[in-house]
DNA sequence: CTACAACTTAAAGTCGACTTTAGGTCAAGC
DNA sequence: GCTTGACCTAAAGTCGACTTTAAGTTGTAG
């Protein structure tokens, strides 16, 4: 396929994709004069990398769990991402209990009541920094 | 407290404090000469300006929320808000099992797995395009 | 009363993830 | 064989969320 057939198969335009290459996130199989080919397969990769971004992970992140060799991943990273994961939907379920909380109750502050700040406190437990990033 | 307080009892540097005023997000109760002066309560609506932000909140719809009249909050914008909350914990779970999935499945080629694939396409299902902000 | 550490402002800089632009190349249809 | 539209590259621009810098002011300890 070359570069618009990805980029209408995948969403994303031929400009990111050379950003994706150029960050060692996908390759072209070769090129046909100066124009690139791609694999079908690297439609997968990109599945993969967009959900990765939904998740916060950066592009860098990325990058080392797509190993170089082909389609394949690095194990410890990922487990270490599944455990971060983890304490972030944790984080993302408490706060959704406080929005909803808010958005129903009928005390005229929210930030004074009770229950609101028991969830708010349950989600801020673990909550690294941001570091700019996600 | 003044400034130096605020920033100690909240972790977020004075800048930032300048800042999240600038944009409307929080407010100064007064100045000693030229110096801030800030209500206590002020921490609580950094810690909540922290959660939204953790959630993937900008600071703008962050702003929309906590109503300009003291420490209260817009409740449609925030039911709409839960919603696509429940949506992006979805995908996370999914997300989660994903890799897990991932890290422990012998298959030479994760993106190849059946069950990998599934999980993934299940994560990808009404994930909203990422729009440069999260 | 003076020094100075901590504050102030406005403006510029940074970072990640792209997008846009400017100028060039080329495969394919007429 | 020539046009042209889709591709190419390198470099600059954009956006959000801050941070840093430069230059100035001031509350407070000595």
């Amino acid at each position: 396929m070359d570069i618009a057939d990805v980029a209408k198969a995948s969403g994303l335009k031929p400009s990111t994709l050379r950003y994706y290459e150029q960050k060692g996130l996908i390759r072209s199989t070769g090129r046909h004069g100066l124009r690139r080919y791609y694999d079908p397969s690297v439609l997968e990769k990109l599945a993969l990398i967009n959900l990765g971004r939904h998740v916060g992970l950066s592009l860098d992140e990325i990058g080392r769990m797509l190993l170089p060799q082909g389609v394949d991943i690095d194990r410890a990273l990922l487990i270490a991402k599944t455990a971060e994961l983890d304490k972030q939907i944790a984080s993302m379920q408490a706060i959704r209990d406080g929005l909803h909380h808010a958005a129903h109750c009928p005390a005229p502050n929210h930030l004074a009541c009770p229950t609101f700040q028991r969830l708010m406190k349950l989600a801020g437990k673990r909550l690294k920094p941001l570091s700019h990033k996600i």
